[in-house]
DNA sequence: GTATTTGCAAATGATTTGCAGTGCT
DNA sequence: AGCACTGCAAATCATTTGCAAATAC
């Protein structure tokens, strides 16, 4: 199983808890802890709120995975892959992946950063998808 | 008084608590609210922390502040003052502004976002500062 | 004068911790 | 076998709420 594999790469040990974590993160995209709790008891019942949140630590510990914060919301979680960019929308809360590098952005921009050594860009784009665009014209 | 003037403009009463929040608030730059709980408290020993959390809502919904939300960070708060960016030291934790206007820096660089009807941009740097890189060459 | 705001205390919600038992390697 | 992990319950920390008294306008 490929979790098991990337868990260890990690140090951390392949349990069938953080394999299933895992698993729904990659598929939701981003996700909360109390969404997250909610999906994978319906698959794994007996886990525990506890047990989430010390994975979600080790985890971020070890740089598995990354949180996402955003004004307004709790935050969610994401497997760490990469620099991107997110993009919310106000009204329906979604969140998605954009696949601009913000490094590369700051960098072209000729961004003026002081004696500060960089090294992680952050870039949250806020707005209305096209969905509630639609919804708002009613 | 300017903070009077302030608070009026956006619909808020200017009681001598919202003042001094706003007060401590523009002299700090970023705060969070505890920090602000503990200073504040400093010249207005009767403030309650429930009278915070109100008014920061308030202050929210009135536009007048911001939420700053950094992962691995509390909340931190700021006077609502145009689009610019943030810098955050990883080592030390003190934010800093940068004036410069992500969303220009956005729209220069030609990013697409599909359909999506885009009106705020929050952009954070990570890194080192200055002070904590000689730290680190200890 | 009226509606809002304040401060308290209590309620709620979120996260962390200690510990005995279990399971990964 | 040994150490890390799980699940429970309790502890802690953060935020919200209800309400009576105080205050802004």
């Amino acid at each position: 199983m490929k979790y098991e594999h990337l868990l260890k790469q990690h140090h951390l040990k392949a349990t069938p808890q953080r394999i299933a974590i895992i698993d729904l993160m990659e598929h939701a995209g981003h996700i909360s802890i109390d969404e997250l709790y909610r999906s994978i008891r319906k698959s794994f019942s007996s886990i525990s709120l506890a047990t989430l949140y010390k994975n979600i630590h080790s985890m971020m510990e070890a740089a598995l995975i990354r949180e996402v914060k955003i004004p307004g919301h709790k935050a969610r979680y994401e497997i760490e892959k990469g620099s991107h960019t997110h993009i919310l929308c106000k009204a329906c809360g979604d969140l998605k992946d954009i696949p601009v590098d913000p490094v590369s952005l700051v960098d072209s921009g000729g961004l003026d950063t002081g004696r500060y050594q960089v090294d992680d860009v952050s870039l949250l784009l806020c707005g209305t998808c096209p969905e509630c665009q639609e919804r708002q014209n009613d």
